[in-house]
DNA sequence: GATGAATGAGGGTTCATTCAT
DNA sequence: CATGAATGAACCCTCATTCAT
């Protein structure tokens, strides 16, 4: 579940086993909250997931709030990155290109909610913990935003090239991350629904409607 | 913003008090809720907010669970109920009907959204907590499930009329209700985006796609 | 050992429930303090000592500190007004009623330390204790420094009338206090020792010197 | 600060570099006490200060009892051998003489205090702290016990020479005692005063009192 | 019914101490 | 010997819930 494998290269053996733990105490973390509901997850479960003691979290992060939010980092960092090198096809018209592009986003989006669909839910529930900073850095911190950004990004680029009609690419791109997020709901109840398999669903009526 | 008052007909004053009482704290839950986040709340802000003394809340609610539970019954059967209440347009061709079902459906769906962005969160968060008792969890799925149930009627209807191509109903009711949720997402970080004014947008994407 | 019973006068049942309450707290903290070392007391040894659950001490103190303070507040006001209600005596020269008033001065002092010997322990522990406040704010409200004023005055007053030599009034204050605690801290290992019963051997010393 | 560096004559070089890990360590708790409290200071603070690892300071140590029961008895030596040392004046008539050794007192004892006075405060805290253990605690009181032994002492001595008044020799020690430590409580809040330049006035008082 | 003080289980956090490297 | 990560008992504080008035 953790991609961080590449990093522990020349590394001592102890700086190496550091790391380990803290990936180990993040995937515990990430285990609790899924499968009880963040909320409810002592310090003490997510240690002993991991099998360490409860003072040895206090060694990696500095309070709970801290772990909450390095957990956030990596899962999200994960994926922004994964939209990030999604590879822009080369080949075909501009309005080809912006499809291709477009299929990517929705395909790398489903399969990480297919994935971190219960993560999702301690991404929304932290949105909604207002502290003493500046709404603006936060949201440009928090995970929705950098979605929305990217979403807006490629919107613009539809809009640009004709691919898309004029519109608020605000929405346009939240309508379109709704969607995703719309089926990995669905998907959190119905154990059988995948987001992934209905990737070509979610662009096709995104860009020419469920209408006949 | 509690729509309960019509309930109050008829009724001793004594019981007029009481449901005033009750109304007033489930209102104080909802305000407390939405500006604090759901999981920092205690009784006592809920019972001072209300302007009533702890205790009290217990004489109007079991438990904790027993309060959210009842918010969520009273503020979901209020969406319930509109969206059943949405008078079905009667002229046209059946595709036009269709249509007009549609935009009513998203309509009243937006107009709560607006009102409730935030509520909504307590609903997920209530929802994920599963595995403790299944009762009360049950009743918590219904609220995202009677909105997918509606749903879904609507878009076999839509099928049934030929109105949208052939597809997966469950498909098609969480792309729609996605949508809905996405742009109330973004009205959260963006004071300025009200999802009702949006309405028609989403229809049209939802409709006809957002392509040229 | 709290003289806060006047001022329970023409309250409810339950404020002066309230207040029994927070004394027998302070009673209790006082009473630890003094047996245990104010380092090793838990909150809870308070609140047991005083016949309360752990929680009922935060009804009455928001933290630890706040009680600390709360005792030293009460405990050191006591003190204090025993001080400044030390009636000066009226007849005699004016060194005659300086003489008196040193006499006063100093008894008062004794009879507080052989009571409260081992809470001044707690005193200088947190004097010791620097937060943000700057120290001159702090020195005026510290209890030694209320303390020091007081004593300070006296001397002038000595050096005024020529009771005292010329001399820094600081260091006279600070010398005949520091005989009243050293005379303190040996009562501390001696059981048999009671300030008190040498308050005139301090005043003698203290004015005419141990020389023959 | 260590007055030990005498004991590392005739000695290997590594048992040389244990004793100066040993002073660093004892040196490091002094000044952590002093600057932060006695009870604020981990371990791992006087490890850090000392340029050391957390566990060697358990390899010089057993555990922070017996750290802090060493560093009261370096400095508790360094005074105690200082008193002792300090060379009786051999001119003059007894009384003179007496008179001599009172001011060598004094002076030794402002001496330490003015470098040490933090660190007494550790001493008075720890020996708050009976209740536990006999053994050390039998060893903390005797900080004070010898000093107050010595003072004695020399009180018994003025009476004998009739340089002092006849009473009791406990009385005297501790007034006098008293004093020194007064002034060095002043001076804990008045960073301008040293005790060192008031050892003739606590003389002078001490034998003639502060009267005219 | 309303009140609000009392309760105490529960969870976060600290830190002296140990021990494998 | 030095190192510093791991340990877990201990303590502070919170807050849902109760109940005497």
């Amino acid at each position: 579940m953790n991609l961080s494998s590449s990093r522990e290269d020349g590394l001592t053996l102890r700086a190496r086993l550091k790391l380990a733990t803290r990936d180990a105490l993040l995937d515990a973390a990430a285990d609790a909250f899924a499968s009880e509901g963040a909320a409810h997850v002592r310090i003490e479960d997510i240690a002993s997931r991991a099998g360490v003691a409860v003072g040895t979290v206090y060694n990696y992060f500095t309070d709970r709030t801290a772990l909450v939010n390095a957990l956030l980092e990596t899962r999200t960092q994960g994926l922004i990155d994964a939209l990030d090198e999604a590879p822009a096809a080369v080949a075909g018209t501009a309005g080809e290109r912006f499809a291709g592009e477009l299929r990517q986003f929705v395909a790398v989006l489903a399969r990480y909610v297919d994935t971190n669909h219960v993560l999702l839910h301690v991404l929304l529930e932290e949105a909604q913990q207002r502290g003493t900073d500046s709404t603006s850095a936060r949201r440009r911190h928090s995970v929705l935003g950098q979605l929305l950004e990217r979403a807006e990004r490629l919107m613009a680029k539809g809009i640009k090239v004709k691919a898309l009609r004029k519109g608020d690419t605000v929405v346009y791109a939240s309508l379109l991350l709704g969607m995703v997020r719309g089926l990995g709901a669905t998907a959190l109840t119905r154990g059988d629904l995948r987001v992934a398999d209905s990737a070509a669903a979610i662009v096709a009526v995104f860009l020419h409607g469920a209408a006949r």
